[in-house]
DNA sequence: CGCGATTTGTGCACGCCTTCACAAGCGCCT
DNA sequence: AGGCGCTTGTGAAGGCGTGCACAAATCGCG
C-alpha cells in the first residue's frame, strides 16, 4: 500500500473531480477492462500491469494508462494497479454499485433469450419487469418474472424506478415502444430492433444491429477476396451466387 | 473528370477504383445507409437528397455526402441520389451481392432465436449451418436447418464455403470454438461471448456484448444524476446505496 | 437559350483519439 | 542508505473523423 487514499470512498480520491467527464473512447473501453479485471480476481492476482491488464482486454498499453489516468491515479509505479480498488473504481465511475433496473418490452424470439440471460444480472443489472403486447404472452413466467402488458409500463417503471428499458420487438413497432417508455421517465434505450429511435435530446440510446455487424464482416470479407486477386483476373469468390431456394 | 456510366456493372463506374480504401468509420455507416434506401424503394422513392437520406440514416448529410464520395460519384447535382443505383452500389462494395453463407455455433438461448432470425436473410446472408457441443442438441431441427455436431465443422465448411461464423457458446469455450472455426477456414467472426478472442491476423471479429451496451448506458445515467444534482440537492439515485461519505 | 433554384462533391480547419517516448516515482536488494 | 530495475503517468506529435462553407454541376422554366 502507499499514502494514497486507498480504502477511501470511491471516486473521492486522489485530486480529480468526484465526475471527470471521461472521453466517450475511454467509457466504451472501461467495460472491457471491467470484465478482465473481474476474471484476474479470479484468479487470485492482487496486483495487475498495464501491461497485463491491456493484454488480458486487448488494447494498446499505452491506451489503457492513459484511459485510467482520467480516472485518477490509482496505480502504484513499479508494482501497477491494485485488481480490487481498481474494480471498485470503475465500477463507481459506471455507476453500476446502483444495481440499475432494466426493463424488457417485446418478449419474443430474441426477448426470450435476453430475459433468461445471467450474464445481466453478475454485470450490475437487474431485469425487474417484461413487458409484451400481445396477450397470449402476458402472464408467462421466465426466469421468476411474469410477463405483463406493455399499458403496465409507466406505473410498473414509476414503482419500480426504471431508468434503462430494452427494445426486442419487431422494427415497425419501436419508435412506438421507445415513445411510451420514454413517457414513463426511462431515460436510457437499449434497441435491438433495425432502424433509428428520435428520442428526446436527455434520453441515450444505443442500437445492436446483427446484421450490420455481419454486413462490416461482410465488406471485410470483400476486400480480402479482392486483394488475393489482384492481377486483375477472375477471384474465386465470383462462383459462389447462386440461388438456393429452400 | 470521366464520363459517367450509370447503369453498368457495380463497382466500374466512374473514375474509383474497383475497390476503394473507404475509413472504417464509412464502412461502418454504409449499412445504415442501405437499411434507410431500402426503405426508401419500399415507398416508391426513385431519388433521394443527401439531407433527406442523412435524415433516414440519422446522421449529418455533410458525411454522408462525404462517405458516398468515397465509392464514386453516384448523385447527380440539383437531384439527388438514385435509390436502386446507390443500393446495387453499396451492396456491392459491402459485398452482399454474394448471399454470404453462416454458419452458427452453440444452439443455446441466444443462439436459438439467432437460429430462426429473418433479418439475416433479408440482408444478405444464408445461415447454412448450426453446430453444437451437446449431444442432446445434435439432431434438433431449427427453421429447416438440423443441428450437427461441432465435429462435422471442418467438413461442412468446406463443403459450403462459410466464411463467416457466429459464435454462441458460453464464454470458457470461446476460445476453442474460434480456433475450431479458424482451422475449417472461416476468416470473420462475430462473436457474443464476452472476452476477448485470439486470432490470426487475417482474421476479423466483430463483438456484441450487451453487458457492455448496458454499462455504457449506466455510466451516462450516472453522469446525468449527478449533474441534476449539482444544485445540491438530492437525486432520486442516491437512495438504492449508501450514501456517498465525505 | 439563359437564368435561378437546387443539390452534390470537396477543400479546409478543428477537435478527438491514438501512439510514442520518457521522466518521475516506487519497491527491493545489497 | 543508496542504487537499480520496473511501471506509471503524461507531454507531444501525428492521424483520423467531423462539419462548415462554397464552387461546380444539373434541372426546370420562362
Ligand atoms: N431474433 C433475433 O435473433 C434477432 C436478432 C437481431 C435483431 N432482432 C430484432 O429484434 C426484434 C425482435 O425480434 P424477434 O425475433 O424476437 O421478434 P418476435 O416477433 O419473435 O418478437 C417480437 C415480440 O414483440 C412483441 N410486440 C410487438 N409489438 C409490441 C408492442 N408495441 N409492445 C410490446 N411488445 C410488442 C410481440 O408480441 C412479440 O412477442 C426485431 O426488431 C428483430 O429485428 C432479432
Ligand atoms: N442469452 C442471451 O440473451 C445472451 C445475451 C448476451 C450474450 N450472451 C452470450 O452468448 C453466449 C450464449 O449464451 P446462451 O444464453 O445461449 O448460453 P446457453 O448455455 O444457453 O447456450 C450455449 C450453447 O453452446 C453449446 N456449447 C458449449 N460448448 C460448445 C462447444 N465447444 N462447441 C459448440 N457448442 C458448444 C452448449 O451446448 C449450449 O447449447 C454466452 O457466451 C453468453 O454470455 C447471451
Amino acid at each position: 500500500m502507499s499514502q494514497h487514499r486507498h480504502g477511501s470512498t470511491p471516486g473521492e480520491a486522489g485530486g480529480v473531480p468526484a465526475f471527470p467527464d471521461l472521453p466517450e473512447a475511454t467509457i466504451a473501453r472501461l467495460p472491457e477492462y471491467l470484465r478482465a479485471l473481474h476474471h484476474l480476481a479470479e484468479t487470485g492476482a492482487e496486483t495487475v500491469s498495464s501491461e497485463g491488464l491491456a493484454a488480458a482486454a486487448g488494447v494498446n498499453s499505452a491506451k489503457l494508462r492513459k484511459d485510467l489516468s482520467h480516472l485518477g491515479s490509482y496505480g502504484t509505479r513499479g508494482v501497477g494497479y491494485d485488481v480490487t480498488l481498481l474494480v471498485d473504481q470503475i465500477e463507481y465511475i459506471l455507476g453500476l454499485d446502483k444495481n440499475r433496473a432494466v426493463c424488457l418490452v417485446g418478449v419474443g424470439n430474441l426477448g426470450h433469450a435476453l430475459a433468461g440471460y445471467a450474464g445481466f444480472a453478475s454485470r450490475g443489472f437487474r431485469v425487474v419487469a417484461l413487458f409484451d403486447a400481445d396477450p397470449k404472452k402476458v402472464g408467462e413466467r421466465i426466469n421468476g418474472l411474469t410477463v405483463q402488458h406493455i399499458d403496465e409500463l409507466d406505473r410498473v417503471a414509476a414503482e419500480e424506478s426504471i431508468a434503462i428499458g430494452v427494445i426486442a420487438t419487431p422494427p415497425g413497432t419501436a419508435q412506438a415502444v421507445a415513445d411510451a417508455l420514454v413517457a414513463a421517465g426511462v431515460t436510457s434505450i437499449l434497441n435491438f430492433a433495425p432502424g433509428v429511435l428520435a428520442v428526446p435530446p436527455n434520453v441515450d440510446v444505443r442500437k445492436v444491429d446483427l446484421a450490420i455487424e455481419l454486413q462490416i464482416l461482410s465488406f471485410h470479407e470483400h476486400r480480402k477476396a479482392s486483394l488475393t486477386a489482384l492481377p486483375g483476373g477472375r477471384t474465386a469468390e465470383a462462383d459462389n451466387q447462386e440461388a438456393v431456394g429452400s
